[in-house]
DNA sequence: AGCGAATCGTTCGGTCGACCAACGATCATG
DNA sequence: CATGATCGTTGGTCGACCGAACGATTCGCT
């Protein structure tokens, strides 16, 4: 039973990527927005959550927090006064390295009794299965802004 | 950054697990709970809980869910009067044919793009990964009861 | 130019899974 | 018998996810 199994070893990775990151503070929005930040630029609210598959009425409260951490910037677009332009600052760079180096961690003691071949295997099998529910699920390939 | 996708790949499985589910009116404890009673038969709640991963104060609210519904039936344990003991109804029997069905569903869509070789090798490294952090967790190899 | 539809940010609320603290009742062990 | 453990229960926290509503703004179409 795949879903059992997913779930089951989901909630143990869950556990200790959560754990990880509470151990700096943050928690899991807080990385998802910060890593989207760097990948793709400065965006407003709306396309950030689009990007990183946070909730809209979501983002405003993890925006919030880490600008009031001074780990991201709220500017008023002034070529849309509806929009926020988001972005990050050295300070919010510099707490997704230690994000990243806490989910690197997390990712050691997670897959600690895969060879390297096995976990090259299942990343593969993994992304498969993420393309092709991304796809079906509509992900528009977003470049926007 | 096999966290992630194991992470993004949890939450499109859940999603369908979770839909399905509630397509007959269950939750994920539901299904957890019937399943851990048909395996190893009536227990008392705190049995239960060890056995599935289901917190104590939770097995709580579940139960009475389930025994309100008449799948599950609560009887004091005549040995020992804290306990209660928890057995399977037909109803509860036939809910949990449902929940499978459903879950087998949600099993073929998640595994779509899949071939059954590579559904095998993702299920044995899950398995592999699932065991071996089982079993640094602390191994209670439940028979009590 | 103007009007209706769509978008953006925001607030409020709700579900679900996981967990913790406390408490009375009961049992087990010294 | 006293002390400590276990059981069921209540009540609360937290994080992730989702939906409804609303004012402000912008877009699209005629």
């Amino acid at each position: 039973m795949p879903s059992w199994l997913l779930g089951q070893t989901a909630q143990h990775a869950g556990r200790l990527v959560v754990d990880g990151f509470s151990s700096v503070g943050a928690r899991g929005y807080h990385y998802r927005v910060l890593a989207t930040l760097e990948d793709f630029g400065p965006a407003s609210q709306a396309t950030l959550g689009r990007r990183s598959g946070i909730h809209l009425s979501d983002m405003v409260a993890t925006v919030n927090e880490l600008a009031e951490l001074a780990f991201v910037e709220r500017a008023a677009d002034p070529a849309d006064r509806r929009r926020n332009v988001i972005s990050l600052t050295k300070a919010g760079k510099r707490q997704l390295r230690r994000l990243e180096n806490r989910l690197a961690a997390s990712q050691d003691e997670l897959l600690a009794p895969l060879s390297p071949e096995e976990r090259a295997s299942l990343t593969g099998l993994l992304a498969t299965l993420l393309d092709h529910h991304n796809r079906r699920a509509g992900i528009p390939e977003e470049r926007w802004r």
